[in-house]
This record gives structure tokens, sequence and C-alpha cells, in this order.
DNA sequence: ATCTACTTTCAGTATTTTCTGAAAGTATGG
DNA sequence: CCATACTTTCAGAAAATACTGAAAGTAGAT
């Protein structure tokens, strides 16, 4: 029978299909961009090098669009462009391995989100730290726990980001004991 | 001097509404609503109960918009709706506790987001399970890796969320040394 | 049963975000 | 230099999301 490996691809396939429709679901619920979730997902499950016309073609996206996304996934540190020898095109590539990619994502909110919010929290505790009254003092004491709460966690994401999965995955299964 | 505690008063407005305005973007970029990331700051920094009216006058709200993010907070469990004896009116208050805070919202991201991917992506690796090819096998084992790092996450977030303060910010310092 | 003091809903509107496609820019090879 | 093979930009269009305000709904008090 010929047929089986044609059904076989065709579900692989429409797998594919189904993992990048969700991956980008998910990742709008995160505060991400559908296409850029959609572009990850097809370049993590390709085994390939993609180019941006491949892509476009893939997800029926414009080239303007499949470039903005590429360029911010590369920024990000998701993907990296790879260029063939010989040819001018370039082609994109994903970090695979999923304790990288955590690692890769954990450390980018921090640096775009995360610290950018304890600047303002830090500011904002400073400037009523001296005020009178059990108002201003509530008030102080709120943000005071805010931010040393999202310094411990700072401390925390930095921290797990910098280490090895072979470290850390035995060390959440004993912590989950 | 009758000066100074008005001062004190006009900081302390000034800088709750910074507070308020800066937890709005921070939400914005977790993929909250800004107005419902307002609303909490406003409730989580004022030391009484708020009535509707009272936080559509001070956000400069409609009625409908208040009254929607206020029942998306409280379907969160990040604020109550208290009524006060005699009164018809219903007033808000907000879990104030950062530790709790925190425990509620990864609650119930694990319980709105991350469960339904993790389905998702499970009928995923179910249904490439069997096919042949190498191309099959590579994005079956991508899939499951992702899925494997899924469920992991989830049993720490579940077990983290159930915890105490008292025992966790110890552990963190401890695991930060 | 009606009034009053609220809460809830939702159609239409406004705002923000994302996307398109064509034009402009750039680098390489001949 | 010019042609080619790309990449980058960006103004306008489309889509997604959030907001308004008025009308409808609800429940306690009289």
């Amino acid at each position: 029978m010929k047929k089986e490996p044609e059904q076989d691809r065709r579900t692989l396939l429409q797998a594919r299909d189904d993992f990048v429709t969700q991956w980008g679901t998910i990742g709008t619920a995160w505060g991400i961009n559908r296409t850029m979730a959609q572009v990850h997902a097809l370049l993590i499950t390709t085994a390939h090098l993609m180019s941006t016309d491949e892509i476009m073609e893939d997800l029926k996206i414009s080239r303007g669009n499949a470039h903005k996304n590429l360029r911010d996934l590369v920024s990000w540190g998701l993907i990296r462009s790879v260029v063939r020898k010989g040819e001018r095109k370039e082609y994109f590539e994903a970090e695979k391995n999923v304790w990288k990619m955590f690692c890769i994502i954990i450390r980018e909110r921090r640096r775009r989100e995360l610290r950018p919010a304890m600047g303002a929290l830090q500011e904002c505790a400073a400037r009523t730290k001296g005020l009178k009254g059990p108002e201003a003092a509530a008030f102080n004491k709120q943000i005071k726990d805010l931010s040393d709460f999202l310094e411990l966690a700072d401390n925390v994401i930095t921290k797990i980001s910098r280490s090895e999965q072979s470290k850390m995955v035995p060390w959440a299964l004993r912590f989950l004991k």
C-alpha cells in the first residue's frame, strides 16, 4: 500500500497547523502578538531552516508582517537567522530546547517588564516615605510590600534562568515530593 | 503651619494616581485589560471600601466599564464585594496581602490558560504518536517535550499556590544562596 | 403594587493593535 | 555602474478590543 504514508503526511501537516493555531492563542493570553507566537510555533516544529517567503506562504501573511515578527523573535533571542553559503537569502531557525526557550522567555520578560515596573514602584515608595498620617503610611507599606515581593521574584527568576536544566528539573521534582 | 499636611495629601494622591497608571501598564504587558488592572490598583491602595460610583469618578470611566471590570476582578478572586448593613449599595475591597494576591493570580492563570493549553498539546501529541517517518517523529518529540515541561510547571505552580508565605519565602531565600 | 435605589446588559462607538502591499533601501556580482 | 535579489519601512486599511450611556432588569421598602 502506498496510501498510508500519504495519509500520515496529511495528519502531520494538520497537527502542525493545529499546534500553530493553539500556540498563537496561548501567546495572546500572555500579551504576545498572535502572529509572533505562530511564527515561533512553526519554527520550533519544522526540521528545516525556513525563509521569510516560506513562512509567509505557510501562515498566509504579508511580507511586512512576517518580517516584523521574525525581527521581534530574533530580538527576543528565540530564533536566529542563518545565511547559507553562496546564498543571499536569510533563513531562520528556532531554539528548540524547551528549557532554553523557557529561560529566554523569563529572562526577557524580566528585562522588559519586571525591571521597569520595579523601578516605578520603588520611586513611588520613595516619594511617599516620609508622609504623615495613617493613610499615607498604609499606602507606603502596600507599595513597599509589592516592591519587596517583586524584588524577591526578580532574584528567583534571575537564578532560575541561569541554571542548567540538569540541575533545575531534579530540583523541581524534589520540591514536588 | 497648616500647609504641610495639605501638601502631603496632594503628594499622596499624586503617588496613588501614578501607581494606578503604572499598574495599568504592567497589566497590559501581561495580557490583562488596562482598566481592570487600574481598578485593582486603586482598590489595593485604598484603605476604605469603595462603591462603583466612587471608582467611576476616580478613574473617569463609565458605569458599564466599571461594572464589567469589577465583576471580572471578583471572578478572579482578587476583590470581593461587601454589602453594608442597612445599605443597598455594593462596596468593594481587595485582597491586599501580596503573597495571597500572587497565589490567586498564578492559580487562576493556570486554570484559565495553562490547563487548556496542556489539553490541546496532549491531544496533538497523541494524534501524531504512531506516525512513520523522521519528520513526524521529530514533531512528536518536540510536542511531547513541551507538554512534559508544562506539566512539570503546572505541578510546581499548584504546589506553590497552596503553600504558606511563611514557608515559601524562607525557602526562596535559601534557594538564592 | 409602586417607588426607589440600585445592578446589569448591550448596541453602537471609539481606541488600540495588527496587517498589508507597494515603494524605498541595500548589498552583491558581473 | 547597473541589474538582481533580496530586506526594510510605513501609510493606510482591517481587525480586535475596550468603552459608553441609556435602557432594561431586580429587589427591598412602603
